[in-house]
DNA sequence: ATACTGTATCGCAATACTACGATAATATTA
DNA sequence: TAATATTATCGTAGTATTGCGATACAGTAT
């Protein structure tokens, strides 16, 4: 086995999953944090600042891609990465409706 | 190599890494959604609501609990686990501090 | 004690993730 | 064109994840 059996759930369920999933680790964290900061773009500027190698750094920037957070685009002679602001909401909707429907701690466990 | 350098990045991220790590999982979110909506603890019920096996949902909600998102309680035959607050708290603190940083789509990329 | 129900754990197979050196690809500059 | 700088990709090693059958464990009931 080893596969998730993704035909079980639902569309939504799924996408917020492998949204999570991207952003689940240390350093994709880090990277979005610098790109949120730095509001204008940055590129590998990351490698020097995290303590990553460079081919570490560009798989984590390509799986932050492939999940649609952020886009890149030619900057002269470096690439400019940035939030890609349609994921971003759809992202803070979903967790924003997923978080909300905590109702608080009701007597139970 | 295959492990995290979790040394390199500051606790915050390593947490909230973990903690969306946690949630990563569409059987996951499902038996969040799950445990939200029934504002009342649930059980093996998810085994029979969920296509997966008894030792597969006994896994995710091990994960679960490991991370400290939910916990559990003998409630007389069964388990009964509902949402941890103080973690669920934290999460959305964390995660609203997180999705809060992003300005807007400034001119960028 | 025995049988039964509900969970957890073990062990396994298949796959995915993390990290990196080496190397290729792309673009700029001399 | 050649040299340089910046990214991306390939290949690999080590580890983690996912899913499940089998089995062990815990509590209830007979």
């Amino acid at each position: 086995m080893g596969l998730t059996k993704t035909e079980i759930f639902t569309d939504e369920q799924n996408q917020l999953a492998t949204l999570l999933k991207a952003m689940a680790h240390p350093a994709r964290i880090a990277i979005l944090q610098r790109i949120l900061i730095s509001n204008t773009c940055i590129c590998g500027d990351l490698v020097g600042e995290l303590g990553l190698a460079q081919a570490t750094i560009s798989q984590h920037l390509k799986e932050l891609k492939n999940a649609g957070i952020i886009q890149g685009t030619i900057e002269g002679v470096s690439i400019c990465y940035c939030i890609n602001p349609k994921t971003w909401k759809l992202l803070e909707k979903r967790l924003g409706a997923f978080l909300a429907e905590y109702k608080g701690e009701t007597t139970c466990c």
